[in-house]
Parts: C-alpha cells; structure tokens; sequence
DNA sequence: AAAGAAGATGAGCATATCCTCAGATTTGTC
DNA sequence: GACAAATCTGAGGATATGCTCATCTTCTTT
C-alpha cells in the first residue's frame, strides 16, 4: 500500500537532456492551466499532452499519472512558497499585528496571481485525503511566524492559531474568485479586518 | 443549454406509492453516507443503488443522474438549515455578539453532525462552477441576521459581511474532521474567538 | 379477481479515460 | 558519420462508469 503509492508518485524517467526539461515544464505548465480551467477531476492527461505540444506517450514517460503531475505542481508550488515566507518569518517580530497582515495578504495575493492552481492543488483529496506534505509544510511556515511574533505561545497553541489563520486566509479565496474588481477590494478589506481583530485578540498587545 | 440542464436535474419519476418514497429516502441517505465516505467525484451510482437495496435500474428510474441526487440532497438540507436558522434571525436584535456567535456555532455543529455531507455538497462543482440557489439561499439568511442585528448595514454591506462570516464558519470544517476530540475543542474556542473578534469589530458594539 | 399503474430488475451497450508498447526520431559523443 | 542513449509517437487494449430497456413483480382500484 505505501510502497504503491509512493511508487506512484514518483517520476518515471528523470529528464536528461534541455530538451526534456523543457517538455517537462511545459507539461506542469499546461496541466495547472487547464485544473485552472476546468478543475482538477475534469483534467485528463490526454488535454494536458495535447496542449503542451506533447504527445500521451511523452507525459507517460515522466508521469506514471495524474496524481504525479499534481504532486510535482505542489513541490514547485511548495518551494516557491516557502521562499516568499521566510523573509516574513524574520521580520515578524518587528512588525505590529496590522501591518503583519498586510504583509501576509501582499504574499498571499501575489502568490495566487501567479499561481492560480495552488488552492485547488491543496483541497484536492486522493482517497478523501489531501496531501499532509504540502499542508504540514504551509503549517509550520506560519507556526513559526507566529512564535517569532509571541515567543510566549506553546508550539501546539502556535500550530492551531497558524491553522487557523491560513484556513481564514485561504477561504477568500472562493469569494474573490466570482467577484469584480470593486467588489475584491472590499472584500480583501473585510478579510483584512476580520484577520486583524483576530490576532489582536489572539496574540493580544 | 439551459433547458438540457433543467433536465437533467429534474426528477424522473416522482413517487406515487409509499415504497417508491422509501426507495427515494434510502437511495439520497445512501448516497450522503458514500459521499461522506469516499468524496462525490469517487461515489458512483452503481454503488449507491447497492448500498440502498436497490438496483441499479430502480435508481435511473427517480434521478437521471449523479447531480440530480446531489441536488435533491442539497434542496432537502437548504430546507432543514432554512428551519433552523429563521428562530436565530428572530432572535439576533436581542442578542450580544458573544451570544449569537454561540448561537451560530451551536447550529452548525449540530446540523454537521447530522448531516456530515452538507458542505461537500455545497463545495462541488459542476463545469467548475458551485450550485448558486444553495448558496444564495444561505447567504440570504445570514445576511438578514446581521441586518436585524444592526439595522444601519446597507444590504450590500450585510451581504459582504455574512459571506465572510460563512466562510470562516465553514473553514473550521477542514480541521475539524481530522482533530482528536480534545483538539476540536481548542479548535471551536479559536474559532468562536476569531468570529466574536471580527464582528464585534465590523458590527462594533 | 381483473386490469392498469407503479415499481423493480440487471444484463449489456455506449462511452470515456487510463495507460502501454513497439517502433520512429532526435540528440550527444567519439 | 556511426553508434547509443534519450526522447517522442499515437493506435489501441484494458478497464471503468454511465445509463437503457425489455421484462417481470407488486400495488391499487373497481
């Protein structure tokens, strides 16, 4: 059973030359466009082969299936991430409650515009479950950052404000996406403000 | 396009006897239960049929399809939540914001509990897209709640306010399931912190 | 008890997606 | 330019799921 699965997630062949480096990034590319466009069940690798200029035969080569595409997005997803938290994580301590928050919301909304299939990558289950790679490593991101604000908070009290931060966080996102222009600016205010009132309460000045 | 999908979420045949009722409660209890097992997209009807006693032609015969009975599922829980909130939106005038946050929490736990498949059902997406009656139905509730607790909101304003508040009510639901029972304790307290803390800032005392 | 309506059955057709594999093509190396 | 390794191809076999329909059983009505 693990060794299954961690035989399926693995790559099938290892890129050796640009030329497969290339295919296999235009793969990733085209898979996180089109789980974008039409949701990751939705997604077969036949659509992704075709519009990464691909033949099937190609992305079997590299992929053994869907899950690996997936899994591969969120590692990249994943290193992406963690480079844009940690220069937060050492600012932390410095900042006041309301300008952490907008730092927070500035990594956050940059990262989704850039990289529109994240969300959808992390809530996606295999056999009901998601992936507690990809979640335990956002958690202890922002677990970190928290201690770094309040040294004062036990790792596990740090761990559940941090969960429930990043779920708050992470739930705007179904609004933002069917809303216009003028209704994300206020609806980023009324997150700003619902997140801040909370960590005030919470890590309390 | 419109029609077709009318369609294919209509009924087929509506009971007329007592056993066809039965049949139609054991096939939509059914499939809860197997959605709540295994996820919508991995529940088939095939297995649904199985698990009610029924067969599989006996099924086709009330819902044309998979989204048909997630939609008589949806409709039979908007009507059972729709019950449960009409006495809180009464009450809510009267009440402090701690109160009716406690109010909130103590509906919603118990309607989860009893109907663990609600906010799968309302999460999915056909052609990408979430089921926008569900939705309008529950956001309308809430809204009408905080106008009755602070009458000065403009109805967009009190839209905004509940969808918010909807949102992180429904975020909790990811960590809770996979909490021990004295975790989800914590978890409740953050959260109830966290809604009391954002309302009493947004609909200020 | 007869007849029509409602309900039930499940083998099997249609369709879709996953994934393989034998062979062709390109690239790197000497 | 010759050879090997890497890469690419896409028809099609295997499998899974959606759904139908001809036929049978049960219920209701008179």
């Amino acid at each position: 059973m693990s060794i299954s699965s961690d035989l399926s997630n693995a790559r099938r062949r290892l890129p050796r030359q640009d030329r497969g480096a290339r295919r296999v990034a235009a793969i990733l590319q085209a898979a996180a466009a089109l789980i974008v466009e039409v949701g990751y069940e939705a997604a077969t690798l036949t659509e992704v082969a075709a519009r990464a200029g691909a033949s099937i035969g190609t992305l079997y080569q590299y992929f053994p299936n869907k899950e690996a595409v997936a899994q591969a997005l969120r590692v990249q997803y994943g290193d992406e991430m963690a480079a844009r938290w940690t220069p937060l994580v050492a600012e932390a301590a410095r900042l006041g409650i309301a300008d952490l928050v907008e730092r927070l919301f500035a990594v956050m909304l940059g990262f989704l515009a850039e990289f529109p299939a994240y969300l959808q990558l992390l809530d996606i289950t295999v056999d009901n479950r998601r992936d507690p790679v990809a979640r335990n490593r956002l958690r202890e991101h922002f677990a970190l950052l928290f201690r770094a604000k309040q040294p004062g908070l036990s790792l596990k009290e740090a761990s559940r404000v941090a969960n429930v931060t990043f779920q708050i966080l992470k739930s705007m996102n179904r609004l933002w996406t069917q809303s216009s222009a003028d209704e994300r600016r206020a609806l980023v205010k009324e997150y700003k403000l619902a997140l801040t009132s909370y960590l005030n309460a919470r890590l309390g000045n």
